[in-house]
DNA sequence: TCTGGGGTCCTAGGACCC
DNA sequence: TCTGGGGTCCTAGGACCC
């Protein structure tokens, strides 16, 4: 018996750009970016002129000299991914959310209340759309992988379903570049022989895949291009890291701009750990340096770490041997602390041996205890007070960051 | 062509243990 | 003593995704 088609997969089309246009009505119908330096969001309008996120203010003004900029509207963002991923969750409990406005869901328990898959992924996009005023794409499809490129087929503003029987058919047409996995150096390569459709990369052999891309992406990929996809639906998966970055432009590597900006991102990092009992063993860093050429270090501990200070004399060692390794980088470009090997869920009352590890760090320094019993204190104070009301010495001096704070927490993935 | 930030997964090599 | 096999953990780098 053939298994049905019941996953779906709902993407908020443009969302930030979107949202804006929901939240004023003058800016329907034109070309919009979200942010100002960086572009964090395109609106179609403005795509339709090359215009993409990620890109510089600069580049976008010059492919659409017309393009309105607007400040973005974090908490709207939040409130209305949310909203639209609560509307999926009204169908089923089985949502899976990729993202602040992407999520998987498998209705294949509730069509006997709601219709056919096809039916309940109209009436989400209806829903969506009247009581949030927002666009969004859906494909219905059997697996994630399938149902994923119909939402991005369905765009902008469709539902593409794709039936048991018509899936080779439907897939073997499209680009490579919409398969899972497929990114910019995978595309290149299968450009290289001649391979441009998921139907062509599917007649190559396992052995050609393989030695193309190494056996295991090779695999993949032809499992993928014959719709055997094995990922299921995983509803609650918790994050395996947590980690902050700080883009610097071109800066010297000095004392005066590591250490308060390492101080900053474990600020961020081991606040977060904390709020949710999740301390991590192993600590990595990053830095990225005036070539772009970035170099990495980890160290993994005993026992966990979500102690702000401990966590950011950790980093400050990493870092120091990677400059140590390349004294002839006299300017970096960016730094990055990563935590890692998290705990399922640690008592960081009872779990105080947490300050052994940072006495063998430095002998004579304020005991796990202090420095517990003083992150805590900033912890509530900041809950009360806001997160600017307090914070670690230097830290609160850095530069204006390039991306507002109020953003980056969008991206971050609950712990 | 080189823009930012938060993530996941994979691989290869080495250390170490049995 | 040499050789081999299996397993686990760690590190560094890379590709990819949103």
């Amino acid at each position: 018996m053939a298994v049905a088609a019941t996953i779906l997969h709902a993407d908020l089309d443009a969302f930030y750009a979107s949202v804006e246009q929901l939240l004023a009505p003058s800016l329907r119908g034109k070309p919009i970016a979200v942010g100002g330096g960086v572009v964090l969001a395109a609106s179609y309008e403005a795509k339709a002129f090359g215009v993409r996120g990620g890109m510089s203010g600069r580049d976008a003004r010059r492919l659409c000299p017309q393009l309105i900029f607007v400040g973005g509207h974090f908490s709207d963002y939040k409130r209305l991914g949310d909203a639209a991923i609560k509307v999926i969750g009204d169908f089923t409990p089985l949502v899976e959310r990729i993202s602040i406005d992407e999520a998987f869901a498998d209705v294949a328990g509730c069509t006997h209340l709601f219709g056919t898959p096809a039916e309940i992924a109209a009436t989400i996009r209806r829903r969506v759309r009247s009581e949030l005023g927002l666009p969004i794409s859906v494909g219905v499809a059997r697996t994630k992988h399938l149902a994923k490129i119909a939402s991005q087929v369905a765009k902008p503003d469709g539902l593409v379903v794709v039936d048991p029987g018509a899936e080779l058919g439907f897939l073997h047409e499209l680009p490579v570049e919409l398969m899972w996995g497929v990114g910019p150096v995978t595309r290149t390569r299968l450009e290289a022989i001649g391979v441009a459709t998921i139907g062509q990369l599917a007649r190559l052999s396992e052995r050609s895949l393989a030695r193309l891309l190494g056996p295991a992406a090779g695999e993949k990929l032809a499992a993928l291009a014959w719709n055997r996809d094995p990922r299921q639906l995983k509803p609650h998966r918790r994050a395996r890291s947590a980690g902050a970055q700080s883009a610097l432009g071109r800066t010297p590597a000095t004392e005066q701009v590591i250490r308060p900006t390492l101080l900053h991102l474990a600020d961020r990092v081991a606040t977060r750990l904390r709020a949710k009992s999740r301390p991590g063993r192993t600590v990595t860093v990053r830095v990225r340096f005036a070539d772009l050429k970035s170099v990495t270090r980890a160290i993994t501990l005993d026992a966990p770490v979500c102690s702000t200070m401990i966590l950011a004399r950790l980093a400050d060692g990493l870092v120091r041997a990677i400059l140590a390794e390349y004294p002839r980088e006299k300017i970096i470009s960016l730094l990055a602390i990563s935590v890692s090997h998290l705990e399922e869920h640690w008592d960081l009352a009872l779990e105080l041996p947490l300050g052994l590890a940072d006495e063998a760090l430095r002998p004579g320094s304020p005991t796990g205890m202090a420095r517990f019993a003083a992150d805590c204190a900033i912890d509530r104070i900041r809950d009360r007070f806001g997160w600017e009301a307090i914070g670690y010495g230097s830290a609160a001096l850095e530069a204006p960051r390039s991306v507002p704070d109020a953003f980056r927490e969008l991206a971050e993935k609950d712990l």
